[in-house]
DNA sequence: TTCATACTTCGATCGTAACCGAAGCATCGC
DNA sequence: GCGATGCTTCGGTTACGATCGAAGTATGAA
């Protein structure tokens, strides 16, 4: 009855709704201020301000000074990977806080899920570099091959280096609109900022949506192609 | 601020102190009555039923009527694996419920986790498995090679047979009392069984504690050795 | 039938925490 | 220096939900 863990403590902190959407805002990847978190959880900014020193101290949050602003983000890829394996778990009970359907197409189609990206395209790109031999889907994790590296390396991407970091290189990540894997890891980071560099996508401003450029589109699709049998 | 889905509702049911007890008590894999939950929750029955009353339609638990009595499990693997992941993150910032320290030797050296084994035995094992070549971790995963297939063979397990369930085969587990990974998913399942079986070990009656005898300790430590380089 | 056990539903109480207005700091631009 | 902006702290209100006693339903035993 006292043994392990107290997962009360951190389940209290993503229970409350103004907080969960801060949290949720936070899976964008990107530094949000205390005022506009304040705006995502529908409150005021004193009351912002409690929620965020509570998130803190929980270790789900970090924050970086800058100026008079304070910039939030999730604290590291396990406070990251907590709330997309929530992501994951209500969306397949059905908790949804809209009404399901096609709401948002181009949320659908392609996103941001803290750092890589998500969605239809998002799905469709591990499932092309499965089919295609770069990364083996082996057990219940995901595997660069040596083909896939060579690939890699044609439009621009350091494996070498990725590797040097403490990050893991590949992991798949389940995707709440899709209710299927993609791929995330510092290799789906990579990739998408390979994306946004080459002027391929761009980020949407407000929302998580990733928007593809007509060429780009067509580039990504020509790169990705949908095994067909 | 209304996309996707609702992580708030799922985190306060988990987030209530009584609710979370039970929860952890369950990751046991014993199914429990109302009354014996009531009693991990430190709650009267009354509030207890309408605890789990919620949480069965939050899709956390399964429960299963026989004669008067109530059993409640998890609801499947999924919630497992969401209550898990949340002690691993909770006991990796340090949220523990009691005082840290070697308090529950026991239940350090060797516990249930769900249905497989974790604990210092759990994590040796994995760590055996993997040096002898039996299982591969391969990116994020891990994955079992022929030669664990025909070593597994050798002890009894019949891996073709497990291969059929739709449950992944190998999973990591990450333990909060070692933060280390030790081997889930249905082979997980399948070797603590079989040491149930054998009569090397047995199930405490009150705790989540796993009993090695003497001979079965003797038998479990020979047959993972660890690699000592 | 009658009693006992396991559990649920109802009704009322109570504590905690979310919330906001107002005031207090800190930082920036001027 | 001054005012404006971003954020935190304080105090008081309010609402929600956890809690339990009491009564109600279902199953089993005698």
């Amino acid at each position: 009855m006292k043994e392990g863990p107290d997962i009360a403590q951190i389940g209290a902190l993503i229970g409350d709704p103004a907080r969960a959407n801060m949290l949720a805002a936070l899976t964008g990847g990107r530094a949000l201020t205390a005022t506009e978190l304040a705006g995502v959880g529908g409150i005021t900014v004193q009351t912002a301000s409690t929620h965020l020193a509570k998130l803190e101290a929980g270790g789900l949050l970090a924050q970086r000074k800058q100026g008079r602003h304070r910039y939030f983000t999730l604290a590291d890829e396990a406070a990251a990977r907590l709330i997309e394996s929530m992501m994951g778990f209500a969306a397949g009970r059905g908790h949804l806080r809209h009404r399901p359907g096609p709401k948002e197409p181009a949320l659908r189609k392609a996103r941001i899920c803290y750092d890589h990206l998500a969605g239809d395209y998002g799905v469709r790109m591990l499932d092309s570099l499965i089919s295609s031999g770069s990364i083996d889907a082996v057990g219940d994790g995901l595997a660069l091959t040596e083909k896939g590296e060579s690939d890699l390396k044609c439009i621009g991407i350091d494996v070498g280096a990725l590797r040097s970091s403490r990050r893991p290189l590949c992991r798949s990540c389940l995707d709440w609109s899709e209710r299927r894997a993609h791929l995330a890891g510092s290799l789906g980071k990579a990739l998408l900022a390979s994306f946004l560099d080459k002027g391929w996508a761009r980020r949407a401003a407000e929302s998580r949506s990733i928007l593809f450029s007509p060429e780009g589109d067509r580039q990504f699709l020509k790169l990705f192609p949908l095994e067909t049998n």
